[in-house]
DNA sequence: CGACTTCTTGAGGAGACTCAAGGGTGGTGG
DNA sequence: CCACCACCCTTGAGTCTCCTCAAGAAGTCG
């Protein structure tokens, strides 16, 4: 159950195809000091200057408060996952980020956010390339609020954490820990958590799911890609627009002569 | 009412701070060649390979199709949007992208967005910044659907185009017109066209807004604030971390520097 | 073993949906 | 220029999903 951090830290990088040692030296660049957070913890809140991380272990979950006080929670964050890259567009935090269990981070300044930017274009353009991954993801939630009832919005909340979760442990099929209350999760897809419960148990009569305490464990997987009726997502085989790694020692590059 | 086109193309970047002439000249080589298209018209289509353009002129809407055909409206771009962006990330496309109006795009090549990264990272990390802008609006549309009810969610979408059409436009006050169906707006925001009909209704005998037609005029700008419950949201202006543009001429641009 | 939180279930009500038909509005062709 | 047609907006009626309020059961922690 060790799982080495560095791993971790650059597995959404991964996902777009290898890195050179030169990639991983000019990302190290990047962390700064790391830290706990118990569970409950605030990473950073709402109206607040903008505050970049990594988070290394654990969960969070990032909300957006209303003027009334209702709070909806807009997604959650696993292991490797930036915190606080949208806010960098604001002056002030538009959602606060909480730590569902006990977590850590590794904290990154926006300059050397920006130095990468400068040094490593290659960098630049996967952490690029990575939001527009969350994007997508936000867009197919967004789907999946708008068009779709109850049912269907646990399933491809359940298909969307199973796939993410795979990513980095290719050993979960079917039980994932989902270190949520019932209540967020029901914030999380729109719903009331006494409606999600009504639904939690229409799944499991229906031996979909099983769905205890915080473990939920998928018996029918086809029936769940049914309700969650949304394509999955593949991710772009290193796209062939993506500057080289300016390590990469490639004659054939027929541009100016920086360096 | 004409507008420089130039100007247009830029303005998602000059909301972070102005530019040098260095960064025009390049924000230009990503230039392709530009087309019409009429009303109607797919700019590009799910399961397409991924495809890059500027709109220019016009209206678009992003949607995505689930397995049984129901169609969810993502979002609506306006001129200074750029198009097909979050697929860059995938190996096809998650959303079709269609011309609400007869539009202008320029179609760019992902290869000239890869070496704009390579060329000037100012650009590439404003680039980047847009993205999170976009982001920040996908969480609150996705806030505004998971938390409030059709009322709420018609101010929202309202205050958003407004405030979006001021950018370019700062003699928009009042007035707008929004060449989307009910049918799309409903959509949009996640309701039936049929109860956001009602719900027109409701804001027209309340006096909030008149809507003729596709010409949305609001009447009680207080009123409609207090009903989309969320806070405007401020871009970070000239964020420090930026890199500077490559023509820049400061003499202590090589990395010195304190931790 | 309490005290607390979280999950679960019940009952009643409201927002939103579906089906359906009537009323405008703009476009097209005779 | 008018008539017709197609599309869209609007309104009605009935139903269902989802919500609210509330209380009881189960699990967790000190």
């Amino acid at each position: 159950m060790l799982i080495d951090l560095k791993d971790v830290a650059v597995s959404r990088f991964l996902a777009f195809g290898p890195l050179e040692e030169r990639d991983y030296l000019d990302l190290a660049s990047l962390a700064g000091h790391t830290r706990w957070l118990k569970r409950g913890e605030h990473i950073y809140m709402e109206g607040d200057q903008p505050l970049l991380a990594l988070l290394l272990r654990g969960w969070t979950a990032s909300s957006i408060t209303f003027e009334d006080g209702t709070r909806q929670v807009i997604k959650v964050q696993l292991p490797g996952d930036m915190l606080g890259v949208p806010n960098l567009a604001l002056r002030t935090n538009a959602d606060s980020v909480t730590a569902l269990t006990d977590v850590q981070i590794g904290l990154m300044s926006p300059h050397a956010l920006g130095r990468l930017f400068e040094r490593n274009p290659r960098l630049g353009a996967l952490l690029f390339l990575i939001s527009q991954e969350e994007r997508v993801r936000g867009m197919d939630r967004l789907a999946s609020l708008g068009a779709t009832q109850a049912l269907s919005r646990v399933a491809a909340l359940l298909r969307e954490l199973l796939a993410r979760l795979q990513r980095t442990d290719p050993a979960i099929t079917d039980t994932i820990e989902i270190p949520l209350l019932q209540s967020d999760v029901a914030s999380l897809i729109g719903i009331t958590p006494v409606h999600l419960n009504r639904t939690i148990q229409r799944l499991r009569a229906e031996r979909v799911l099983r769905w205890r305490r915080s473990v939920v464990t998928i018996l029918d997987h086809a029936r769940l890609a049914e309700l969650g009726a949304l394509p999955t997502r593949e991710i772009a085989p290193e796209p062939a627009w993506l500057p080289r790694s300016p390590g990469a020692d490639d004659p054939s590059s027929d541009d100016t002569g920086g360096t």
